[in-house]
DNA sequence: CTATGGACTAACAATTTTGTTCGTTATTGC
DNA sequence: GCAATAACGAACAAAATTGTTAGTCCATAG
C-alpha cells in the first residue's frame, strides 16, 4: 500500500525531520480522525456508539481508522469485563487526551474564521 | 477535479457541519501546507525563500500550496513596491497569525510523544 | 434454526492528493 | 543574444486515501 520509496514517502520523511509539527499532523489528518478521538473524549467510546454517532462511516472505514489510531498510540482498546461475549471500549492515552485541548483550539479557531472569506491583516507599518 | 456526489465528497460536508474541527483540519492537512505557513511566520515570506528553504518541494507544487492557503485566506500575496519586477510577499492574515500558536501546540505535542510507542493511560478506578 | 447485534478483516474499486513535464512573462548579468 | 532568477499555470501521471463488497466469529432472542 506504501511504496517506500515514493517522492511522495521521501518528502513526507522529509518533512518529518524538518519539524514535529509535520508528523503531529499526519497523525490527525484523515476523513474521520480528528471526529472519532473528540466523539470518543464525549463518551462514545465504543464501536457500536461510534457508528451511531457518525452514520455515514461503515464500518469497515471505522475499523481502520481506529486501528490506525491505536498504531499512532492516541487510543488503546480495552475488554470490559463481565461482557459475553467480550464487549470493547476505546479509551484515550496520555497522548490522545493531550490532544483534546489543541482540537479544541482548532475547532475554535474554525468557529472563529467561518466561511473564511473576509481577509483582514495586521498593518504592521 | 472534485466529484461533487462522491461518497466522500459528501462524508466531508457531512463532518464539516458536525464541527468546526473537522473544516479546520482540512485547511491546515496536505503534505507542505503547515510548514509552508510556519516558514511564513519565521520570514521566509517569498517564493524563492521557501524554495531554498523547502528544498524538495516543486515550484509547481509550493504554487498550489500557495494558492490554496490563500483560498483559504490564511495568507495573502502582497506585491512590493519599488521592485522591478514586481516582487511578490506572503503575509499571514489574523487568520493565519492566530493559527501559529495552534501549530506551536501540535508541534509541542508531537515532541512530547515522539516514537508515540509508550502506551500510557490514566487510570480511572 | 434463523435473525440480529457487536466487532471486526481482506481485497478491490473509486476518488483525491501529490508530483512531473512543459511552458510563460519579464528583467538583470555577461 | 543567451542564460539565469522570480513567480507561476495547465495537463497529465503516479501514489495514497477513502469507500464498497463480501464474509468472519460468537451469543442471545424468538
Amino acid at each position: 500500500m506504501r511504496k517506500e520509496n515514493s517522492t511522495n514517502a521521501i518528502n513526507e520523511q522529509f518533512l518529518f525531520q524538518v519539524c514535529e509539527l509535520n508528523s503531529a499532523i499526519s497523525m490527525v489528518s484523515g476523513r474521520w480522525k480528528c471526529q472519532i478521538v473528540f466523539s470518543i473524549s464525549q463518551g462514545y467510546n465504543r464501536f457500536h456508539l461510534l457508528k451511531r454517532k457518525l452514520p455515514k462511516i461503515s464500518e469497515q472505514v471505522l475499523g481502520r481508522q481506529l486501528k490506525e489510531l491505536e498504531t499512532h498510540a492516541i487510543i488503546v482498546k480495552r475488554e470490559l469485563p463481565e461482557t459475553v461475549p467480550v464487549g470493547i471500549e476505546y479509551v484515550l492515552t496520555n497522548k490522545g487526551l493531550d490532544l483534546i485541548p489543541i482540537l479544541e483550539g482548532l475547532c475554535n479557531w474554525g468557529k472563529v474564521y467561518t466561511g473564511g472569506k473576509e481577509i483582514s491583516v495586521r498593518l504592521t507599518s
